[in-house]
RNA sequence: GGGGGCGUAGUUCAGUUGGUUAGAACGCCGGCCUGUCACGCCGGAGGCCGCGGGUUCGAGUCCCGUCGCUCCCGCCA
């Protein structure tokens, strides 16, 4: 693509257009100097810009002009004029686009020299993260940053073009909004005009968008910022992105239909990825918890669980037995190609499925004609063949069971699933496996706490046929819930919301918030609903998370500018930072604590 | 809040059983070089071994503490 350099002082063409048929013209680039070759009587400049590379020659005809090229540095911003000539036959750079021609320059500008960079911008090599964060605007310079950065443009501009073509409206929420406790811990903003007060950045702009679905806009999108006061991870930042967007008169079909062709689309038009499966496979979270222990199941490979609950408890192994009796159950996975697993190595696993809750790891190889393993001998021969046929177990393999109440169950084999991808490397590169995950319970029941909870917000509508359900066992009550999921990772949450009050005002009554709290926490959104609030729905899939499957990076921080280190810190602009009294003051606040000190 | 890994030259790292002058590569500086593109060759500078304490005749190395980065658990609707 060329563009139109027309009285452009600096530049006629960018660093990564110029071909062999433009040998002839007249032209100028500017660049920073990616590497200097000074042969003495030759000089080559690589001139580097965010389109590519050009090299630029001198030759000491012009003593001016080849001292100043003498002088140049990595890193220094220049304008360079010259002829676009052909390399000498054999000196062309096929690995380069620009590699036929190259600059035979003829006037030079230094626009600003360089101090020498804390590391090298030229180079594809680790650099300590800290001193990434630190010279981010120098990090962000290197090639890799360029491409994940122009990517992730390039995607939500997709976005924003596919949303606005179908009659969407991108409106902007506010970033100082109030505090809604429950879920993540807010960023406080403290008020000056309101001593004690505090404004809350938002989580997500979720009440928002259903008041512009009362505000009547229909269909809204919002490329949105959300933050949460959460430990990191390597996924998890301070403040993410979400492509936010909110439908009236509206299905859960048309949600997922929705969000299932922009994804194809992006997966198909932006990668060389290949998608496992379209259209998208659909699975409730019944089947999901069933099939995989999770309900973010990664379905680019087998060792799918099986409930063996029926199999074994009437056997003689007590502890399967007892799981079953006290209204768990006892499932197990089958694997192959391990070989023969030393004493140590069991060990392992054990500990993997103990970091999900099980207090075990019970096993069996198969052989030829008879099972193998510490508990073999409190199976029969019909028990045995049972297990091997419900696993699908072949010579070689192991069954892996862990017994227990459900959830722990679940936990421990995802966890056992998961650590045999990585172990067997069982998911296939280059490939996506996007899947739906429906019918999520509305409410979980908290254990610790000993009360319902919602399982993802309490603005989520049931489902119709369940309705009679909420007085009687909300525990079973499905919610028009749903969750796009990619090779294990959710991409996007949302759901079909309730609009009408008064089941807003049961569904708080149930998880237990007092009319007057839910008047003083969404009080704006219940007075909204009388006034003959749309049906509506919507989902808010996580654009960073995007952005790191399709370019496989494994951190969040490659796919954003400006990060934060794990402690939440910028360490650029020194963030957080302490602040004048006078400051401190007009905000009416005294801290409890010294300020930290500089290390 | 908890656990693991890391912290040595500008950068990425090596550094043996605790041993005398702490190394390499890249980068940087100087010199030479007219076809390189990770240019080459010669020379040079560059170290609070994260910080503090301890053990020892002697600590980059062992011990305690602390700070930072990172990965994970908790947490994250």
């Amino acid at each position: 693509m060329h563009q139109e350099y027309s009285g452009n002082p600096y530049r006629t063409h960018t660093a990564g257009e110029l071909r062999a048929k433009n040998v002839g013209e007249h032209v100028r680039l500017a660049g920073w100097v990616n590497r200097r070759r000074d042969h003495g009587g030759l000089i080559f400049i690589d001139v580097r810009d965010r389109w590519g590379t050009t090299q630029v020659t001198f030759d000491p005809e012009s003593a001016e002009l080849f001292a100043a090229a003498e002088s140049l540095r990595s890193e220094w911003s220049i304008s360079v004029e010259g002829e676009v000539v052909r390399r000498p036959y054999g000196n062309e750079n096929p690995e380069l686009p620009t590699g036929e021609i190259e600059v035979s320059a003829t006037t030079l500008q230094t626009l600003n020299a360089s101090a020498t960079p804390p590391f090298e911008i030229d180079r594809e090599r680790p650099v300590d993260e800290l001193l990434r964060l630190r010279y981010r605007y120098l990090d962000l310079r290197r090639r890799r940053m360029q491409e994940n950065i122009i990517f992730r443009h390039q995607v939500v501009k997709h976005m924003r073009n596919y949303l606005s073509e179908r009659g969407f409206v991108e409106i902007e929420t506010p970033l100082l909004t109030a505090s809604t406790p429950e879920g993540a811990r807010d960023y406080l903003v403290p008020s000056r005009l309101y001593p004690g007060e505090f404004y809350a950045l938002p989580q997500s702009p979720q009440q928002f968008k259903q008041l512009l679905m009362v505000a009547g806009f229909e269909r809204y999108f919002q490329i949105a910022r959300a933050l949460r006061d959460e430990d990191g991870r390597g996924d998890r930042q301070p403040e993410h992105t979400q492509l936010d967007l909110e439908m009236s008169y509206t299905t859960q079909d048309e949600v997922l239909g929705l969000v299932e062709d922009l994804y194809v689309e992006i997966v198909e038009s932006f990668t060389g990825k290949k998608l496992l499966q379209k259209p998208l496979p659909r699975l409730t979270y019944g089947e999901a918890m069933d099939r995989f222990g999770t309900d973010k199941p990664d379905i680019r490979f087998g060792l799918e669980l099986k409930d063996v609950s029926e199999i074994v408890q009437e056997s003689d192994f007590r502890v399967f037995r007892g799981a079953v009796e006290s209204g768990g159950s006892v499932r197990g996975i089958c694997v192959g190609g391990l070989g023969d697993l030393t004493r140590r190595e069991i060990d392992e696993l054990t500990a993997v499925a103990s970091a999900g809750g099980a207090r075990g790891l019970a096993y069996l190889k198969v052989g030829a004609d008879e099972l193998s393993g510490p508990i073999t001998k409190f199976f029969s021969a019909d028990e045995g063949e049972g297990l091997k046929e419900a696993l699908g177990a072949r010579e070689d393999d192991y069954m892996f069971f862990v017994a227990d109440k459900d959830p722990v169950v679940f936990e421990s084999l995802n966890r056992l699933r998961l650590h045999m991808r990585e172990a067997l490397e069982l998911a296939e590169d280059g490939v996506i496996a996007l899947c739906w995950v429906t019918d999520f319970p509305l409410f979980e029941w908290n254990a610790d706490e000993e009360r319902i909870e919602p399982m993802h917000h309490m603005f989520t509508m049931p489902r119709e046929e369940d309705l009679a359900l909420l007085d009687t066992d909300p525990l079973r009550v499905i919610g028009q819930l749903y969750d796009l999921v990619a090779n294990g990772t959710e991409l996007a949450s949302g759901s079909i919301r309730i609009h009408r009050p008064e089941l807003q005002q049961k569904i708080f009554s149930i998880v237990n918030i007092p009319p007057e709290e839910a008047e003083r926490r969404f009080g704006a959104m219940l007075e909204a609903f009388r006034y003959g609030a749309p049906p509506h729905g919507g989902i808010a899939p996580g654009v960073d998370r995007l952005i790191m499957l399709l370019r496989d990076e494994p951190n969040i921080r490659e796919v954003m500018a400006f990060p934060k280190t794990q402690a939440a810190r910028d360490e650029m602009m020194d963030a957080p930072s302490p602040v004048t009294e006078e400051q401190l003051k007009e905000l009416h606040i005294k801290p409890a604590l010294p300020p930290r000190k500089e290390s």
